[in-house]
DNA sequence: CAGACACATTTGTTTACGCGTATATATCGT
DNA sequence: ACGATATATACGCGTAAACAAATGTGTCTG
């Protein structure tokens, strides 16, 4: 995991959108297709893409496949993350997945992944400096 | 300057150690092809790519060309500057790159573009939080 | 004005990327 | 075992990016 590694995982609006997504906390595959309203093999793919770069890690829960960030980052990736949570909140985009995913949580659906209603996991800060 | 744009300026190795280069205050291209021993178009071609981004500005002085990062940059992108200043640290290339320039910087030669033995600009640090 | 130096840009080629579509795999409920 | 749901992967295509080599442009010196 590289600072280039690392920047080529951001440097796709999708992936971008999708790391902030989960700076929110772990989720499942259907509430991120839900948030990003992006086409699945698209997600999907764009998911496998992070995952092999080492940027996010999967677990399986049942029939969902749950995506998070991982807990203890290098410090150049938990700094990057920081800034990114940063600088996202100047674009309407990441703001607005983030709106999403908010009403996501409050709204208890019938079919429960459980994923999107979990306590958030300690925030993510500055790994370096602070 | 958004997001995305800016980890496209970085996702690629040349243009990530330009930008580090940067960090240290402006350079003329001879400089910084000699620090990076990279051929000439390639470094040519990489810092055109930063300046239509918007990542880097440049000012002609004589023969020489000028490129600096942004006096005032905004706020995503003078956070990713910082990030980029600590991460850097912990990866050998850059730091060799450092050491060059530092070496550059020393050795008065005959022919003096003068703009690697300025006095270095106002350290680039945290934009956005300190 | 000519030649040297510093840098930029064009050209052609190769490779990587992102997309949509289709298909495969895995897990669960019955 | 079957169908439904959730997710992953393969295929084909168009486009953008990166590279090396060659050529162009601007500036200084004599």
């Amino acid at each position: 995991m590289n600072l280039v590694r690392i920047h080529e995982c951001l440097c796709d609006r999708t992936r971008l959108r999708l790391v902030h997504l989960l700076l929110h906390g772990p989720l499942c595959v259907c509430h991120i297709q839900e948030v990003l309203g992006e086409p699945q093999a698209k997600v999907s793919r764009h998911l496998a893409y992070l995952r092999r770069s080492g940027m996010v890690k999967t677990e399986r829960r049942g029939k969902w496949m749950i995506y998070r960030l991982p807990a203890d980052p290098p410090p150049a990736l938990g700094a990057q993350l920081a800034c990114l949570q940063d600088a996202a909140a100047e674009e309407a985009v990441f703001r607005r997945d983030g709106h999403r995913l908010s009403k996501l949580r409050r709204k208890p659906g019938p079919d429960d992944p459980s994923c999107a209603r979990q306590a958030r996991p300690p925030r993510r800060r500055a790994a370096t400096r602070s």
